[in-house]
DNA sequence: CGGTATCCACTACGATACTG
DNA sequence: CAGTATCGTAGTGGATACCG
């Protein structure tokens, strides 16, 4: 664990815990319903996992995390950081605007975008949405999601299957989209986003990503700015 | 500001900033209603004038605090940060009941309580209450708390007036009971701490402060131990 | 898959003294 | 009152390789 601050306040007692970096993003994490050890990693890609496993084994210790057989659940007292994980979240999507390049990670967004794929909105059979991101790093310009109405499975290289729909846009805008800081009409429209395929299927596409859970924050009022239309 | 996560998660970007030892605690100070920079200090005893100042152009950096003159005082996007510190307390008062014994600085509790009199509850003229707290250190155990209907001042040496009331107790039942973990009523009758002075100010005195914002936080039910009463 | 081991660079933080 | 200046160290965190 942290410092303590050596104060009876219970913010300065919760902060010991959860001030120290990466801390809240496992929890974050978990809250997300990620388990097991490299389910956990793959949202925290740039964290070591020696570090990882050292605050993974401090939540354990504090009574946030129970490791039941090589999986990391939450108790009670983690499952009650809900809130303070919301309330960062809500305060993060309208304060913290400006994301740099580094930020914009696209095996982070296709996997937050696989995690929240409407199973009901996806069409019948086999859909294969081809991403194309022209503006990244050469390996990281080529995306597949291969959706069913019950499964979504990231692939970073050719799977083979037919395209059904593709998907092209500068990384930030696609992340904009997600974070509901710009919408998917909107984007299509001003041609930053281009759609190819069927057009049911690219009508339908906007529909299948219920997109971060905090998209729908609304951002505050800022004079000669207008909201994205939804 | 702290290292960035790189990522365009909310909750990491809101963390860049918030994770950093101490800076919520400063929010926390400034959400008081503490606006100088030794004001805020008293808040934060044990942080370094240099850091503090450090921190606290971070937040103005980060349009969390605007400085108006030897004022630090909270943007909009500051005082949305209510939330964030408000859950972490609910958090920490109800999932981090154990206090280590540097926890307890009588001083920020007399200045907490100073903050939460309440003008309507304490006698017309002035009243001058006597803590003491024979387990601390030497220079840390004798206090006052010098009462009007209008102002509330504290002391740390013998301000000379006769005084009204005097508490007794150890210091971590007067920390008990200003988080809410114990009741002012149990604690007098189980002789954990002791008043003396008049009988209505006896009686009255447990209603002169409002306690924490979070004493009332409904603790986690654990079987076979009792709430306090109320 | 689920982690350890090792090593280094850095820098944040704490302590203390001092200034306008 | 409102901060700067200085300095040393502990220890975090990053990178990479390796193991059961």
């Amino acid at each position: 664990m942290g410092a303590s601050y050596y104060q009876f306040c219970p913010v300065a007692k919760a902060m010991e815990l959860l001030d120290e970096r990466w801390t809240l993003l496992i929890v974050r994490e978990l809250l997300s319903g990620s388990e097991r050890f490299n389910e956990v990693r793959r949202g925290v890609p740039r964290m070591s996992p020696t570090l990882l496993a050292k605050r993974l084994n401090q939540l354990v210790r504090a009574g946030v995390v129970e490791k039941r057989d090589d999986r990391y659940v939450l108790t009670p007292a983690g499952e009650e950081l809900r809130p303070v994980v919301d309330a960062l979240a809500v305060w993060g999507v309208r304060w913290i605007g400006e994301l740099g390049e580094r930020d914009l990670d696209p095996k982070l967004l296709l996997w937050d975008m696989r995690r929240h794929v409407d199973p009901a909105a996806v069409p019948e059979g086999r859909t294969v949405v081809l991403f194309r991101f022209p503006d990244t790093a050469p390996g990281n310009r080529r995306w597949w999601l291969l959706l069913t109405p019950g499964t979504a499975d990231v692939c970073d290289d050719d799977p083979g299957h037919e395209v059904s729909v593709t998907v092209t846009a500068p990384l930030r805008a696609l992340v904009g989209i997600w974070r509901g800081d710009l919408a998917w009409a909107d984007a299509v429209r001003a041609g930053t986003v281009e759609l190819e395929g069927p057009e049911r299927l690219r009508r339908g596409l906007p529909t299948w990503f219920t997109l971060s859970p905090y998209a729908g924050v609304p951002r505050p009022v800022r004079a000669g700015v207008s909201a994205p239309s939804r």
